[in-house]
DNA sequence: TCGCGGCGTTTCACATCATGAGATAGAATC
DNA sequence: GATTCTATCTCATGATGTGAAACGCCGCGA
């Protein structure tokens, strides 16, 4: 196919993806855009993009219309507000628990062990969602509602390193780390080196620290802000768990994470 | 009526503001989806957008092959993850909203009530940020990306006192001064008078002119050049709106100017 | 098991619609 | 005031999106 366009620069060849010419092109030029934080003149963006300035030009001008982009002023173009709209509605329709369900089945199935997601609540985790089977009789239940401290369990150790450890002492003296177990961490130091080795190595642990015989793996959920909104974890008897299954959980999480719309190294709004 | 297309009907006019029809078909699909929570299979989908059906899953084939749209499952679609990454993009390079977090959650703390952050766009405001608690069950909820005309909010009266009265004027001639509710101010002189009082008091209020029963304080926030670039508005319920929350707005909103460089006095450019 | 109806998807000849070279307008620079 | 940038508009051209119809798939009921 000739496409006649004089010496201008390729810039790129086009992308056969798009089954409409012209939303593939809309799509380049949202692309660009979004690539740069301030105006760009049209000049600038028909080189870029490799369109005709006459097009581009006529396209801008049709997305402007709907407010998609916004023509800050003659021949100066960003994203438009529309696009904060649209957005916003989306998060609003994202449910963690629905999107989280077909990644917490696959990985019951792959290891045959009870998988929780849990959320903050105040000092506490609360588990809001299960899955579990009656594969094996021996199995660890957490009822979906249940809470449990902060300290004692791998999900409420990823919320308590989230908020940074000078928020963690005024945790330790406001709780005063209350010890469910003989394993319980129950010092300050101890707790800030284990949480130093959760960030390490990308997900919590929980050796019989809530329960004997009992031990968790959970890693984070973030949202598209980059915000920490639940956790998921696994829970086995001590002699069942695999250290395999800590970078299973880990990866598990991450794809709900990106189900959600997270961005590795997204941060927006302050906390 | 049989749903047989034959005797098409034209469902809606095809609204002649875009320059290229697919953008425009393309809006009408988007709009639809964001009407609806929920999926939508493609019969309506082209039902509702007099689209046929063929053109329909064309155009939303486009969008999907580049995350505008989300196909949950064969012939079902809903808003998909882009719209939120570019929301997200949009909303970070806002940066007031960043710096007046803090000072709108202090606000919030002291007063209980619903704290919006505004700017303008065009003739109208878009409400950009929000703070609100659960800790009244009576609260006033703007969402975030809404809008409203200028005239009709505390927030917009800021706006249009900046640009002096000439342009107040030539504001009521542009949009007519249509008013929402019976205490909507509608006509230039009832509005030029509010204007000087808000220029006298630092602040401007809104007195269920937007909303019946909701009564608005807001003031400026203004940046580095001395502009106008957002307004910080308190919403309450009427009979609960005291009136010292006048100047506790105003040193909120100039917190926040302080916060991004703002200097009384000081004004530089060019209106 | 077979046939039927509904739905999403694909196809393809047609003519509508987007295209881009060029003209025009407007703003900055020299 | 001439020059040279832009952004915007115009319009003949044919590439490109259109939609009726055909296809394939599934579920339902006979």
């Amino acid at each position: 196919m000739p496409n006649r366009t004089p010496s201008r620069v390729p810039a790129r060849k086009e992308q056969a993806k798009s089954p409409i010419q012209v939303i593939g092109r809309m799509m380049r030029l949202l692309d660009l855009l979004a690539e740069h934080p301030e105006p760009l003149g049209l000049k600038q963006i028909a080189q870029y993009t490799g369109l005709h300035p006459s097009t581009a030009h006529r396209i801008l001008n049709a997305m402007a219309a709907d407010r998609m982009v916004d023509r800050v002023e003659p021949g100066s173009y960003r994203l438009g507000m529309r696009l904060l709209e649209l957005g916003n509605l989306v998060k609003s329709r994202i449910s963690v628990r629905e999107l989280a369900l077909p990644a917490m089945r696959e990985l019951h199935a792959q290891t045959g062990e009870t998988v929780n997601l849990s959320v903050r609540h105040d000092d506490e985790i609360v588990y809001v969602e299960r899955t579990s089977s009656g594969r094996s009789a021996m199995r660890v239940v957490h009822v979906v509602g249940a809470r449990a401290a902060l300290h004692i369990t791998s999900a409420g150790k990823l919320f308590l390193l989230e908020e940074g450890f000078a928020k963690v002492r005024e945790y330790a003296k406001r709780t005063g780390l209350v010890p469910h177990t003989k394993n319980s961490i129950a010092s300050v130091t101890l707790l800030e080196r284990d949480l130093a080795r959760i960030q390490r190595q990308g997900w919590a642990t929980d050796n019989e620290e809530t329960e004997l015989g009992v031990r968790c793996v959970a890693a984070a959920i973030r949202d598209d802000g980059g915000h920490l909104i639940a956790a998921l974890s696994l829970s086995t008897p001590t002699e069942r768990m695999k250290p395999h299954w800590g970078p299973l959980v880990k990866a598990a999480a991450d794809k709900i994470s990106h189900a959600i719309g997270h961005v590795p190294g997204v941060r927006i709004g302050t906390h």
